[in-house]
DNA sequence: TTAACAAATGAACAATTATTCATATGTTCA
DNA sequence: TGAACATATGAATAATTGTTCATTTGTTAA
């Protein structure tokens, strides 16, 4: 948190691409809002859980089922996933079906599977 | 990982979902892949390292400075940045010049604002 | 109402991780 | 070469977090 002897001195910094990166800059709440919601997608049991709803609606014991997670798990999850605004739910009887909140979250999904299908290419080529 | 006796049994799930979502599913190598890329994302620090580097290339030391994060903390976080592919490194004499590593990481970070735009408006009406 | 079941939740534990401090590496210029 | 500086890195600590286990809440049907 505090920039003493070990950061460059006055003479290093270049002050016109600091500037030109404020103006850019998301609000200190913005990002620190975007780090929170990819933090979400950022475990593979909830990654797993959205997957599983890319082709719709699942109530919590199927997606226990189906990813082999105890229920227990999986609640926990949906829970940050709800909190998140990544999923909501429809109760119907016994049952809590699932669903992506909104049309947004797919294009999270497939701008992450770009990525890493790009990644993948560069790590063979390891130039 | 054990689906005992507090999941429902056999007559509960609803396999024709469950089967859909099998096939839409991405492997588990991808859905691991997306979870660790969004982890590198999933942090103040990095989201704030990323969010510098939107108006172009910065060397270590202007992003210390405009971070006000210690030399070393942003070294660190770099490096995983770059170990997921997300930045990339340019050296120019004593210092070290980061930019994004390509086009789709705004795609990213802008479908991130698009999401938490959307929930902040959600969290008004709170419905 | 009671039994049976699906889902949610709290506390505890284990594992992961961001930061700090100290030091090492790599570059420039005298 | 040696001094000064920018960046990288290793080890240790503190904080965060995912899972488990036990229990509770909420719903249906007898």
């Amino acid at each position: 948190m505090k920039n003493d002897s070990m950061v460059c001195d006055e003479f290093c910094p270049h002050p016109q691409m600091i500037h030109a990166a404020q103006d850019i800059m998301p609000t200190q709440k913005e990002m620190s809002a975007l780090a929170d919601t990819f933090k979400i997608f950022g475990d593979v049991s909830r990654m797993k859980i959205i997957c599983a709803l890319l082709g719709g609606e699942m109530c919590v014991c199927d997606i226990s089922l189906l990813l082999g997670m105890t229920q227990s798990a999986v609640s926990h999850q949906l829970r940050l996933l709800r909190n998140a605004f990544l999923v909501k739910t429809r109760r119907e009887g016994k049952s809590v079906f699932y669903s992506l909140d909104d049309d947004h979250i797919y294009s999270i999904i497939n701008q992450g599977l770009v990525h890493i299908r790009h990644t993948s290419k560069e790590e063979n080529h390891h130039d």
